[in-house]
DNA sequence: GTCTATATTTTGATAGAC
DNA sequence: GTCTATCAAAATATAGAC
């Protein structure tokens, strides 16, 4: 049923349709791609594309869908080690970097409210904030960070920084190395105790 | 002449529509916003805007070159207190969300070679981290900071975390202190000794 | 400096044949 | 499932009048 079903032409067309978009999406930017260019390095019409996707923007949030879930590793509560997932993907990500350079695009596209992708990654930062929060809790319950630090700040720092480094890399992929300096920043903030860190004058 | 000169009005009408085009870029990016929306916006027709600037992405170009020129403060050596001049602008930039969504729109967009914006971030990224390196090493040299710590290393993720602070705020404004939260990355940066921060196996 | 008018391109989406 | 044909709606840029 799987190889010969009635469906199976149509479903491998749909995953080559999905690759072939994504690659086009991370280089070009949602607005710059059109359904037609896309079609083509399929072997299809336009029309013959939007046969499996009812419009582009359709399209365009199932490929993000689709490379979201990297959540999987079952019979792990979700947090549990959610930061050492966070590096593990930043470094994985090194080897992709069409799908860092959708996701930074797109993250930064979502802040408008008329962004197709605004719920998505607004959902998805809630989450993610939440998973990075929850397993510095549980680290500071270990003693293996330093209790007086606010776990929420922890984990926002920790994003941005994930963030942050993969914008610079896109820029200049041979002077960055993500998850280095991600795993960095993680190590020194395990060591640092918090009467040291407490915010002086912002302003010089 | 600066009043009455025959240039007055197209300099004025000039600066009204740099200003209207920044917020309107801001909002919704540059691929959906139309010249013509600019122009009725400034009470003219899109051809009397063109006028102005010759083409949208001149138009664009110079909305960039025009907000990135924080610089200024004469009289002191540019990579002096870089840090917290980066501080300093994050925190100014709480008050303009557009600025800010301006500049995570389109140095992301920038990434693509195609963005007419890939200049001048990649030029930008590079005179930024070789400001912060700098002061970062003065810091050294000062025993400020661990002179063990790569400078070019805490210099990526001194900007990196204000690029990602800056995104994560933009999308949840009241829950994001992004001048507090990179006030005490750099403060614990500082009182990190490096023998604590070696890195470690970045896969779990 | 600003307008109207227009040329040219491109896009997303639909209808209907095969 | 895929195609051809077509529509309607944008957009940028230019020409030329005032």
């Amino acid at each position: 049923m799987a190889q010969r079903g009635p469906y199976a032409k149509g479903l491998a067309k749909r995953e080559e349709i999905l690759q072939t978009a994504l690659e086009h999406f991370a280089v070009k930017g949602y607005d710059r791609v059109s359904v037609r260019e896309i079609a083509r390095e399929c072997g299809l019409s336009q029309a013959g594309l939007l046969h499996h996707f009812s419009s582009k923007e359709e399209l365009f949030l199932e490929v993000l869908r689709r490379r979201d879930d990297r959540n999987g590793e079952p019979f792990v509560p979700e947090h549990v080690h959610s930061v050492d997932r966070l590096i593990g993907a930043v470094d994985r990500n090194a080897d992709e970097p069409g799908l860092v350079r959708l996701f930074v695009t797109m993250s930064a596209e979502s802040t408008s409210v008329e962004s197709p992708a605004h719920a998505f990654f607004e959902e998805r930062y809630a989450w993610l904030s939440e998973q990075i929060a929850e397993d510095v809790r549980q680290h500071q319950e270990r003693n293996e960070i330093s209790a007086d630090l606010d776990a929420d700040s922890v984990a926002a720092l920790l994003i941005a920084a994930a963030d942050g480094l993969q914008l610079q890399w896109l820029l200049r992929p041979d002077r960055i190395d993500m998850s280095g300096l991600l795993t960095s920043l993680w190590n020194m903030l395990r060591t640092v105790s918090a009467a040291e860190s407490k915010p002086r004058d912002p302003r010089r």
